[in-house]
DNA sequence: ATTACTAGTAAGCGAGTAT
DNA sequence: TATACTCGCTTACTAGTAA
């Protein structure tokens, strides 16, 4: 989709196209977005191809109407600005199901997360994750998370070793409930991990390289810290 | 402001680059943005030559933040979808300040008309109408109006003659409140004329010319109708 | 008046590549 | 690895004009 197109049926849509017929020559259009007349006639010849507008050209000027196909355009750019500015309350990854060498299981074995699991989650995880690799730069959202403060579960010491603190949010896979968890320190993954009372992989009938999609919940506005 | 910047501009947003730095290569955003490494390169220097984004740029990647001006530039776009699909609640002109030939004054004059505007506006008008030239390509928001049903002024017979129906929307021009005068019937002008209580064009020292800002009320949702 | 075609010009794109 | 330059190619633009 042309960014310049999804311009001009915005503009059409301002006049009111959407909910109405509006009477517009192209010479008004161009003026409107600030161009020439052949140029607004071409755009508007391209919108009625692809499907977007329908038109009805008079002798003089034409009524043009937005179609739903159109609308739909215009709300997907919406939506887009939503999550933008309405401080969303989720951030929406995709990923892929990848195999992690079991260290996820070692983890969450240890009686010191999982005390605190059962305490501030409700449950005690399957023993094993769901290992996600997001692309890379989707970190920059998991960025935000890092900043936020949902779920803390606190770093203990076991034997001669300490195990840190990891952050849970709630999150979905394919639409099913579960947990990530996230590392409070240490470097940016592009590997995520999910906890669940039950296996994931087999609830959700998952193998290695499968598509996912995840949204995880963010915490209310109050809560939310940035830079600086 | 080009289109396709504000796509990009809007892509940097939704990873978080608004209230956060981001963390990004040319190659990275290319693939996020379905362009080549080159194009997207080149994407963001003019963004940053236009002050709508800063970058700090490290021996690999680079970290982006869209600056307050970029966020500016979002907003704005943000506010016009808000302004197509939340059901608006008011629409938004500029005009020129005219003369007319001093017909609205004959015609609010007019008794059957006076005593309808004293009970409906709960005014007299001043005698005298504000006439502002619109243009011709928003007629089609005063489409929207005609189609709407606020105050609504009966007609009546004086005399020989009929002084046909005329509705009232509540608006403003440069903030001051008054009321926009349509007929309910005929065609559709690019002149539209104002009433108040006291002279608009005294209040707001206006002469011929002058440019102005229009808001009008639109009612609520469930009164509004639509074609077809 | 319009819409929209043609043709010449300008702007945008991406492969190759320097840094 | 990166970023971003050059340059040939493609796409988009507008003036002129036909319908």
């Amino acid at each position: 989709m042309k960014p310049y197109l999804i311009q001009v049926l915005k503009e059409l849509a301002l006049l009111g196209a959407i909910n109405n017929r509006v009477e517009i020559s192209s010479g008004e259009l161009a003026a409107q977005i600030k161009t020439s007349q052949q140029t607004a006639s071409r755009y508007l010849l391209e919108l009625d191809e692809m499907g977007l507008i329908g038109r009805e050209l008079g002798v003089k000027k034409q009524m043009i109407r937005i179609t739903e196909e159109g609308a739909n355009v215009l709300r997907d750019e919406y939506t887009q600005y939503q999550r933008i500015f309405e401080l969303p309350e989720k951030i929406y990854l995709s990923g892929v199901v990848t195999s992690g060498m079991g260290e996820g299981r070692y983890y969450i074995e240890q009686k010191g997360y999982k005390i605190q699991f059962k305490e501030k989650l409700g449950f005690i995880p399957y023993p094993g994750t769901l290992n996600i690799e997001i692309k890379p730069v989707d970190r920059n959202k998991i960025r935000l998370l890092k900043k936020t403060d949902v779920i803390r579960i606190n770093s203990f010491k076991s034997g001669d070793r300490t195990f840190g603190e990891v952050r849970c949010f709630p999150a979905t896979i394919n639409d099913v409930e579960c947990v990530l968890v996230l590392p409070a320190r240490g470097h940016y993954s592009t590997v995520l991990e999910f906890i669940s009372p039950v296996s994931l992989r087999e609830k959700l009938n998952l193998k290695d390289g499968d598509n996912i999609n995840i949204t995880v919940s963010l915490p209310r506005e109050g809560e939310r810290c940035y830079e600086e």
